[in-house]
DNA sequence: CTCCAATTGTTGAACGTTCAAGTCAAGGGA
DNA sequence: TCCCTTGACTTGAACGTTCAACAATTGGAG
């Protein structure tokens, strides 16, 4: 739609001044904020966001147990990554690996007690941290921009993760990560691969 | 004293729903679009996005030659991620290291002719991506939504940086990367160190 | 039944960033 | 003068991600 629409302006080689300020806002955003949340989660936790949101997805899988192509799904990450960082998780005895019991050929990644224990004690803090850095700063009015904004570049960016979203988000709330998570599998495979 | 202010209000321990979508959006934004970004990059050009951004400051630089620690002011990275990327923009025969002209203890990047036309072939690519994902995809309303909140965010995470995005983006338009630059270099100190 | 292809997951090497020294040159007392 | 701190930059090792190759298993096609 914003294609034809553009026919006979055609695209402008540079930005016009407001949005390059956009522009510029967006990459310091996309710069500091990652490396922010990693200061607090290291500090907090001595783990990673990747690392963080593996966990947060167990966390919130029925029996604390899921496939591994599904974790890598909903945290965003190739099956590669996953499997690394699987494997430090495991070294500090917060997960564990086990053939999944209903299906032989997969891989299930399952929270230990430890993992569990170790996840209420630091998600308040995370959460905090998310408030104070984004939701606190913004007003609800902005708060609400933010989802749409987000949303469409993610929708430029990655098509099927931003079609997860979508679902995701309206999704009945007691679904878990394994239902949101096996929709996604196919986003990640055509969105990695890209 | 965020814990006095709150004793009447407390903050929740967990995000309402608008919240956590937008956080969830979010976090989405700030995972799939550096990557998507480093992509292009390195399909066009061999580089990622923080070794363009080091050839954008020289290229903006007067004379095309500029302090490295003003440089790594710049491209919002810590001098050592500079040098080891300038080392790798040097061995491609892009950028060269002299030792200052006005000042021997510092030492300059100058960016080689080679540098230069190869700048000027890959940057239109490079904003036509950086429209493709972003500013097409939004309403112009939006893109100025977008300003605000990613430089309230930027104000929380990285006050510094913050500042020198409302000085620079103010900023005379011939004051080229230099100035802007040293003014943000005492932003990173006490960012990078936080 | 056999072979072929696809899916799942792991592994090791290459690459880039971070972190903790380290070098070098200038300023600033004593 | 000597020392010693400070700022600018470099270096090498540790760490995490990516990438390509690899095993293992399943589901057909012939």
């Amino acid at each position: 739609m914003s294609y034809s629409e553009h026919v006979d302006s055609p695209e402008p080689q540079w930005l016009f001044p407001d949005e390059r300020r956009a522009w510029i806002a967006l990459m310091a955003l996309v710069e500091v904020l990652p490396s922010a949340l990693d200061v607090q989660l290291k500090r907090d936790g001595g783990l990673n966001h990747f690392e963080y949101q593996v966990m947060a997805g167990l966390s919130e899988a029925p029996e604390r147990a899921i496939r591994m192509s599904d974790l890598a799904a909903f945290a965003s990450g190739s099956l590669s990554r996953l499997s690394h960082a699987v494997g430090r998780l495991e070294r500090k005895g917060w997960v564990l690996r086990r053939s999944c019991p209903t299906d032989p050929r997969y891989v299930e990644a399952v929270l230990t007690e430890a993992g569990a224990a170790f996840m209420t004690e630091i998600a308040p803090a995370h959460v905090a941290e998310a408030r104070r850095l984004v939701i606190d700063v913004l007003t609800p009015r902005q708060v609400g921009q933010l989802e749409q904004i987000a949303r469409r570049v993610v929708g430029a960016a990655a098509p099927y993760t931003a079609e997860l979203l979508d679902e995701g988000l309206s999704a009945p709330p007691d679904e878990g990560a394994a239902g949101a998570a096996s929709r996604l599998r196919r986003a990640r495979e055509s969105t990695t691969g890209a």
